[in-house]
DNA sequence: AATAGAAATTAGAATTATTCTTGTCAGGTC
DNA sequence: GACCTGACAAGAATAATTCTAATTTCTATT
């Protein structure tokens, strides 16, 4: 476990959150991830998962993404992308730009406006493959 | 006050909520639109403001709008658009694509993927005026 | 116009995700 | 080893929203 990632000092339950979240990407929600670590910390309190999360969300190491009011999901990729929620399984995917697209140019916005965050949900259907 | 709009038979309570909305593009909360409305209708409940949007929102009259987790915010403009959220002012501002632009032509997704919504937002601050 | 059935409204209880509070504990420093 | 700071655990508290049950209003039919 490194002593801290992007300045956050690592603790046993944030490398394990972080951990969890880093290799099964299917942006599980807060109480997907309390169930999920349990095998590793038993004893781990909810208030702990989601102060582990809010802590990595701080700092930059994960993104906390929202469907509509349902609960906050949490996401490894920190590479600019939406995400596509399929109504037939329930999944959401990870959405990139074509290269070269830069989205504040097909957007009308006052000149100056300043961009901190951008968020793209699409909902729909994949194709059955 | 005309009889339905959009299929959806207007009562009373719909018609007030909706003209709220209509005259006050400001993206009210629930409870905005309660305390707005006593003054029409001084026996209405929270209750009844929430069917009333959602019996809207069902019938495409208006959009839910959702920033984070935050309570979610109702939009009269049904024009294809996304949402700015101004940092310095707390509005939220309504934006538009630019001409010719379809958003799913600069996304990567697989081909037959069928899109049925989409949602769009913007953090930032507006350029001081 | 009276009436029956359906739908809408109301008031308040219930729910659910999340945050807060308080006491305890662990790690690093002197 | 005492001390200080931040982190953790457990459960209470909060806030937005939904649900429930009772009442009222509509609508269609007679």
């Amino acid at each position: 476990m490194p002593a801290e990632i992007s300045g956050l000092r690592m603790t046993r339950q944030r490398w394990e959150v972080y951990r969890l979240l880093m290799d099964q990407r299917d942006h599980p929600t807060a109480n997907d991830v309390f169930m999920r670590i349990k095998d590793r910390l038993p004893n781990i309190s909810l208030a702990t998962v989601y102060n582990c999360l809010e802590a990595l969300v701080q700092h930059g190491v994960i993104r906390q993404v929202n469907f509509e009011r349902e609960s906050s999901r949490f996401c490894p990729n920190l590479e600019e992308h939406g995400h596509f929620h399929d109504k037939r399984s329930g999944a959401i995917h990870d959405v990139t730009f074509k290269p070269g697209v830069n989205l504040a140019d097909v957007l009308n916005l006052p000149p100056g406006t300043l961009i901190t965050d951008i968020e793209i949900t699409l909902r729909g259907e994949l194709p059955v493959s």
